[in-house]
DNA sequence: CCTTGTTGTATTACATTGCGATACGAAGCT
DNA sequence: AGCTTCGTATCGCAATGTAATACAACAAGG
């Protein structure tokens, strides 16, 4: 499983006893939930292991969820998948949410300006998650769809997302996750990126260079709602090849914060 | 709700003496799925009337998924709406998927040739429903995300989808969908749109001029599996103010029928 | 202000529903 | 074949979720 896989499993607040909780409903989403980006199919013995339930209830809640439409069975493996089901309540969410709703026009701005991947991605989490993922039309990454999550440690939303949440919040956010190097060039000592996060939040914006993906280097910028909390980032990501890093700092840095205030809840 | 919303709720093929089926389930995901597309937030006596459940199971079952982090609730007006958290079982499907992940790189390199928005389409229930929605450099549209679904008579992608199904099955699909007029150029007559599928037959492609989105022409082919049955549609939608409908006739729809080849199965 | 209606929240007694152990069947392996 | 592993089906029990109902919060309107 990959390492912005988390949050599943642990995601209830309350155990205790809640008379209006229904247990049934957590045991098939443990099931659902069994399917990550690892793996296409389960067989029943793997979604016993993964979801944490005994034989018989696995058995059920697959089964139902077969029934529902939202796992599909092959016939011959007997094995589980997701349908394609699951996108109707996603696609319900992004049509309707006023964020994504309003930033995606300036997304599309940005995309025009500057020719690179952008998205719109905020907190989930332990991770960061894109809600827009607008591929550029030289580049198009096979892993890149809504809900794709990215740690926070790495990336630039991730930096910028927590630069503007306080000093002890962020570094407990860094501290307590595993900072694997993705690439060559990815910092993982603590206090190198709090540095960095510091630094993010005294200019504004964040840049990094190849800690994601080698080739790429990142751009991202806080937007804000009403209140004067970051409730998401305007992300892109420039291709060494088209861009140098000075670049970046000179032409798209700014674009990014432009984007970003725009869509702002006063934008 | 919106015409394309359909399939939901009429979900289960048996309702009859399924000893493993479990009713929870099914409830949880009535209330889920009375999140359309035409709201954002709820209250309870909505979700009753809207998923068929009595006040105590919707408030049972609300709570729950509120619980579970799949709902959020507004504290001050206590209406419930979809959370992110959605995205993830799509974001799992979409990134796992064989189809998507083998059409991805096509269907780029096929926007790069024609610059318009392009896709991949299935059927879904009585809808068509984007997989992976490409939009240009020029046209971002807010309603287009993965799991977007659209009706069947009057789309490229619904008439190659039918076209490949044998007339009765076809006729049958054509005839139970209420055939609104989309756009004044929709065909809503049940011959005109068989005579069209047939042709659509007969020539690989489908041409839709201005059915579904004014100032839109679209084209699309089908895509087949191992079997010779059509699992998909590539689809593109060229903006009228630059390509004429000759051009599409010329240009388009063969870079679409090759690209649609590439994905099939043997390509 | 106090009604009155509407919607959301909490409680409770009850039996339906889901539970998990276990038995059975079907593949795959050596 | 014989063995192991995995998927499917069965069944008595009681825990779990159920529906009714009571209570609280809020809005509208006189």
């Amino acid at each position: 499983m990959n390492v912005t896989d988390g949050l599943h499993s642990s995601a209830r607040a309350d155990d205790g006893d809640d008379r209006l909780f229904v247990g049934s409903v957590e045991k098939a989403f443990k099931v659902l939930e069994a399917f990550g980006t690892d793996r296409r199919d389960l067989g029943l013995m793997e979604i016993v292991a993964r979801s944490g339930l005994n034989k018989s209830a696995a058995q059920r809640f697959a089964h139902t969820l077969y029934q529902l439409g939202y796992l599909e069975k092959d016939p011959s493996s007997r094995r589980y998948m997701l349908s394609k089901r699951v996108l109707e309540s996603a696609n319900s969410f992004l049509r309707v949410d006023p964020l994504v709703n309003k930033a995606i026009p300036h997304i599309a701005e940005l995309r025009r300006q500057i020719n690179a991947r952008v998205g719109l991605a905020c907190l989930h989490g332990m991770s960061a998650m894109y809600l827009i993922p607008l591929q550029s039309n030289q580049v198009v990454l096979r892993t890149t769809h809504p809900g794709h999550k990215i740690p926070l440690y790495c990336t630039t939303t991730g930096r910028v997302l927590l630069a503007h949440r306080g000093e002890e919040e962020a570094r407990a956010f860094i501290e307590n996750c595993d900072r694997q190097k993705v690439t060559p060039m990815t910092i993982t000592d603590v206090e190198r990126i709090m540095e960095e996060i510091k630094q993010v939040h005294a200019q504004g914006y964040c840049i990094t260079d190849q800690e994601n993906r080698m080739g790429d280097i990142n751009a991202a910028a806080p937007v804000f709602d009403g209140d004067g909390t970051v409730i998401a980032t305007v992300v892109a990501a420039c291709s060494r090849s088209e861009w140098a890093r000075k670049e970046v700092v000179a032409k798209v840095a700014p674009l990014v914060m432009q984007t970003a205030r725009a869509i702002s809840a006063d934008g």
